[in-house]
DNA sequence: GTGAAAGCGCTAACAC
DNA sequence: GTGTTAGCGCTTTCAC
């Protein structure tokens, strides 16, 4: 392995004159540097981040910190938003699943201070994430997608409250009446608040919250489908379904199919996140789009605000989904149209 | 920011039996061990990874330098086989996308060096890919998904010619006469192996390779609407398609449905990658699955035996993905019977 | 403008 | 068993 000793030996300078020239300090002679450059070509010399971040206590290395990359395109979509920002600002990542695990969370986050991260951006996994070993060694954080109550970080999120009212509000404007709701653990701020959205699309439309009509399930495929299937055994069967993620939405199909009902005939379904195969669906189905990857380049950015040396209070980004209208919300009016 | 030697004053002992006590070094009094480890929890010490890494010369950390993470399921699948297993031996991921451009590929293996990364787990993005800075520096390297020719590494394949051999020949089976083929680009592994699959089943049949009925596009969405447009406007029209990624089929359903065609009625359709959206489809798609997490698991298992020590002869690993038969590919027969 | 030398936090001979 | 000490490869004062 060479190193900038021998860079330093076979150009004839000292080890200080190489390291000035490869980072690009202004007081070299020009004459000398090219010396330098052509010994670095000749030996392929690559200089040590690890040697560098140790010696200058700064790492040009993100945690990306967040739940399942696998799960659904939303993720994969942050993912890529941070990681070409970062890429463009010269900044590597490290990935960090948690699963929704805090002690898994928490090793993620012991890692970023072991290896010294330059910054964080970090999707928690619950309120009781600690972001303490962060804070205690300056390290920069941003919260994506989700909030932490009582922190002080910047942080990006959709507006999962408008976004849900709008889905509901177009249910009720196509003229259905019992619109149900199946959401996620209202101890994540985005099951908390698409909840929330629902509630006030129903409060707007002068509509009493008729709890029987609400489930809370685990934002996965398995508790939509039995969400869906309770409420389709209910005595008073909804007419509409506002599911609050794709995951679940998948499974609430499933159930709607098992059941041998029709969409929307029978039941409008209007989903939040839309996927790239929504529009396939036979009928196309209805979903609010998040803007997930500008959500990653916004955390970035953010962060990228904090390493270049950025100290006032804490910001937060808010972004604005936008309801893709399809077949599975049709109005009433124009389904009993159809069936004549 | 407390260091080693703080932990080593405030235990009574020097850094080395500190070092010791973190290691598990066997060698070393349990009593003295307990003080140390008391001091280090009271200070909240936490080992510097990165100065770690310059003395040993070693790092616990990877490279993954993929494609892009947001295509379907199939990378973000692979990444969390590959993260599960890093996560349970002690490693951490770079996560590199390379959008299947040599220069930024290039540069994330440079990355890698500089990094001292302990191995590097990637996805070439064309038979030009250039490993042998890693080489030189003994970083191991394994292949997921494609292969290098004529290069010595550790790689983790799917069969795709008997996968796409399997799906035609279901086809064929299914009484589908004039089979059509879309392929991705023949410069990359999968693309070339999917479409000589196809051929294998064709021959196999007996049934003489007909070069109007293969398209080679791009793998992707829009590539796939155009070709199966330009198919459906021959003179003699398929009565069935095999397309080999999933983004194409996207645009090859989209390119039915424009044509008001039914399938399989109409047409058939098998695709190679199987979603978890494919049973939600009407009719639900035939698919080939593709074994993503395990290809990230074995990838992953194989870089760990390099790391253990393990110097034999580069090792192939190839995984079968499975047909899954559905809707789309009914029989002719049984969708005869069905218009009755 | 350039070089000598100290030291980032840790591990691993080597001595005792 | 434990401590002393010499670096890992780099940057950065401080002299000159």
């Amino acid at each position: 392995m060479t190193t900038i000793v021998d860079v330093a030996r076979a150009a004839g300078v000292s080890t200080a004159t190489v390291s000035r020239v490869l980072n690009n300090h202004p007081q070299v002679d020009p004459r000398l540097a090219a010396t330098v450059l052509q010994a670095v070509k000749d030996l392929g010399y690559r200089p040590s981040r690890v040697a560098r971040s140790l010696r200058t206590r700064r790492n040009r290395v993100w945690a990306l910190i967040i739940s399942d990359i696998r799960t659904g395109y939303f993720f994969g979509a942050v993912v890529r938003g941070v990681e070409d920002v970062a890429y463009e600002a010269g900044y590597s990542l490290f990935l960090c699943n948690t699963d929704e695990d805090l002690a898994k969370e928490a090793s993620y986050i012991e890692l970023a201070v072991a290896e010294n991260v330059g910054g964080v951006i970090l999707t928690p996994s619950g309120p009781r994430t600690d972001l303490s070993p962060l804070v205690d060694f300056g390290i920069p954080v941003v919260l994506a997608d989700r909030t932490l109550p009582g922190q002080q970080a910047d942080s990006v999120v959709v507006d999962n409250v408008s976004g849900a009212c709008e889905a509901v509000t177009h249910l009720l404007a196509g003229g259905y009446k019992h619109v149900a709701c199946i959401t996620g653990p209202l101890t994540t701020t985005t099951g908390y608040q698409r909840h929330v959205g629902y509630g006030k699309a129903l409060k707007e439309a002068g509509i009493p919250l008729d709890d029987s009509l609400v489930r809370v399930a685990d934002f996965r495929e398995l508790g939509g489908q039995l969400a869906m299937q309770e409420l389709l055994d209910q005595v008073e069967r909804p007419d509409a379904v506002f599911v609050t993620n794709h995951l679940m939405t998948i499974g609430v199909l499933q159930a709607i199919a098992d059941a041998k009902l029709a969409i929307p005939s029978d039941i409008a379904v209007v989903s939040f996140d839309d996927m790239p195969w929504s529009s396939l669906l036979q009928p196309p189905l209805t979903a609010v789009a998040q803007p997930a990857y500008d959500l990653g380049v916004e955390s970035a950015r953010l962060l990228l605000s904090r390493l270049e040396g950025y100290k006032g209070a804490a910001r937060m980004v808010t972004l604005s989904p936008t309801l893709q209208v399809r077949g599975s919300s049709l109005p009433k009016s124009r389904v009993a149209a159809r069936h004549r």
